[in-house]
DNA sequence: TCGATTATTCGACAGGGGTCGTACGATGGA
DNA sequence: TCCATCGTACGACCCCTGTCGAATAATCGA
């Protein structure tokens, strides 16, 4: 009996409705999250979870991303054994309008002209 | 020998350019400190720390007006005994377009359409 | 079939932060 | 001068969450 060739490991994902603004920036509020929200949003394509430059386990990786999805800010599909990762942007600006944007835009300014 | 009559006391307040991301982000993502944020948005006037509608305690109603202030969301300046609140409203725009309006707006609607 | 790669799960740990009560300080009015 | 009011300071408490390592699961390629 021949099994699904494409994984058929799915993956739960909130409908806008149901995520809090609560949710979105708890999520939002954590630098490593916020970091991979950054890079896939300079990234401009999906990026499997084992290609972001963060310094932390990937115990903890997981866990971060959980929270973002948890929390409608990206969406996760199982390419094989890797994961890939997107940002749900449109669905969020019409869910928030504005708030991701600005988020992502003000995490680019800081990073040109840090705080120091 | 005459104590000025209006209040001596000063409040520290950050320029914007020494206020960070993470900051402004974290302050917002405690739902008192929202709630705070949205009377002063939906008030339009200054208003005093004891008059929000709130449901903790005087010294952590401080804590959070901190933490707000610290994060250049609030300005604040007594007024006899009272300590009064404004929203830095212009200068964050310019620290972070769009991002404390988008939040503002977010729980407005919110309000308006519950997660349930 | 076996190993390598990718990601998850679980338990444990430490630190931070929201909360409160009480005591204190500052101001204004009687 | 005395009191009431408004806000602060401090210490204590507890829960939440970010962190890790080790063990496990799923898939692909050789």
């Amino acid at each position: 009996m021949a099994r699904p060739r494409t994984s058929a490991r799915t993956v739960e994902h909130p409908s806008m409705a149901e995520v809090s603004l609560q949710q979105v920036l708890e999520a939002l509020a954590e630098p490593v999250r916020r970091t991979v929200v950054s890079q896939l949003a300079t990234a401009g394509e999906d990026i499997s979870c084992g290609t972001f430059d963060v310094e932390v386990s990937r115990s903890t990786l997981t866990h971060h991303f959980n929270v973002l999805r948890e929390a409608g800010v990206i969406r996760q599909y199982y390419v094989g054994t890797t994961k890939m990762n997107s940002l749900r942007t449109d669905e969020m600006e019409e869910r928030f309008p504005g708030l991701l944007s600005a988020l992502v835009t003000a995490s680019a300014l800081e990073a040109d002209a840090p705080t120091h």
